[in-house]
DNA sequence: ATATAATTGAGAATGATTATCAATTGCATT
DNA sequence: AATGCAATTGATAATCATTCTCAATTATAT
């Protein structure tokens, strides 16, 4: 049994909540889905697993999730929210193009401290952070760059 | 004519956009509404002002406020969306209570310095940033260290 | 094996946001 | 000041992610 599993079957035993099949497929689901997902990415990936849990289980169990500290709302894009696994995952934050929607991550050690001066000043106790830079990568830059140079975004810029 | 207005304006002539009547309330009322309020805030505003400006139309202005740099998106806290004003507002950051929900602002010049140099370094052009530090508050804390004490919070920890 | 409380699926309900469309209005041009 | 046209508005319907309801099912302690 892995460590995931581990701590999901401890957070739910600890909690009286029942380790199901749907709770399984649904663990196992998130251990395949890489990086960054939605909702419906983790209801297709436990269809893919040939197993009918349904949506309405799919968002009974994030809060599970959630609190048994294996993933974590991460971005919210618009109106669908982003999540993310966080078991043994080294802390990172985000960088998001406003044009093309990639995501990006990136680590800064020195932030971190920063932060928790901050939290201390200000006798906060600080349980989760969420920063996100938001701009133009470097190929929608180019692009970008280049469309200004041909004149066709004279209007917005004035 | 206040600078507020005089970027309203322009931003809605060089767009051609009208300013309407409507706009004119919605403006009025963001000026007024202090640090972060919801769409219904906004709308809760105007009908004070004695201007019937209806929901549709708060809805359709929020994006010409925002990109016409008076407001911005702020915080996501679960469903509703938090907008603040922006011009000629120094750069912060939040800090969210987990228990009450208070908003705090704070800021940290380091931070931004740190946050140029990451975005150098990935060639990422930055336009916003979002910085939200989510945990208890001094009071909440307070509180929820005596429960803990008391004992109520023992199945919880385990 | 039994009892009991938790869980599930299906579909209805909710609630914030967006789209529709006929009537109105700002504004550039005469 | 009057005209014409495109933008705007209000009322309301539509959308769509998420939550709720409830009868039937299932995990777990005993």
């Amino acid at each position: 049994m892995s460590l995931y599993e581990e701590q999901f079957k401890n957070y739910l035993k600890n909690n009286d909540l029942k380790y199901t099949n749907e709770r399984k497929e649904l663990l196992k689901a998130i251990t395949i889905l890489k990086d960054h997902f939605h909702v419906e990415d983790i209801y297709q990936q436990v269809r893919k697993q040939k197993s009918d849990v349904s949506l309405a289980t799919v968002y009974r169990t994030i809060p599970i999730l959630i609190e048994s500290g294996l993933i974590t709302e991460t971005l919210s894009e618009g109106d669908k929210i982003v999540y993310e696994k966080i078991y043994n995952e080294p802390r990172h934050d985000h960088m998001v193009c406003l044009n093309c929607g990639k995501i990006m991550e990136f680590s800064c050690p020195g932030m971190e401290k920063l932060q928790k001066n901050i939290c201390r000043e200000h006798s906060f106790i600080p349980v989760e952070h969420r920063l996100e830079l938001r701009g133009y990568c470097r190929n929608c830059w180019k692009n970008i760059k280049q469309k200004i140079n041909n004149g066709k975004y004279n209007q917005e810029l004035k």
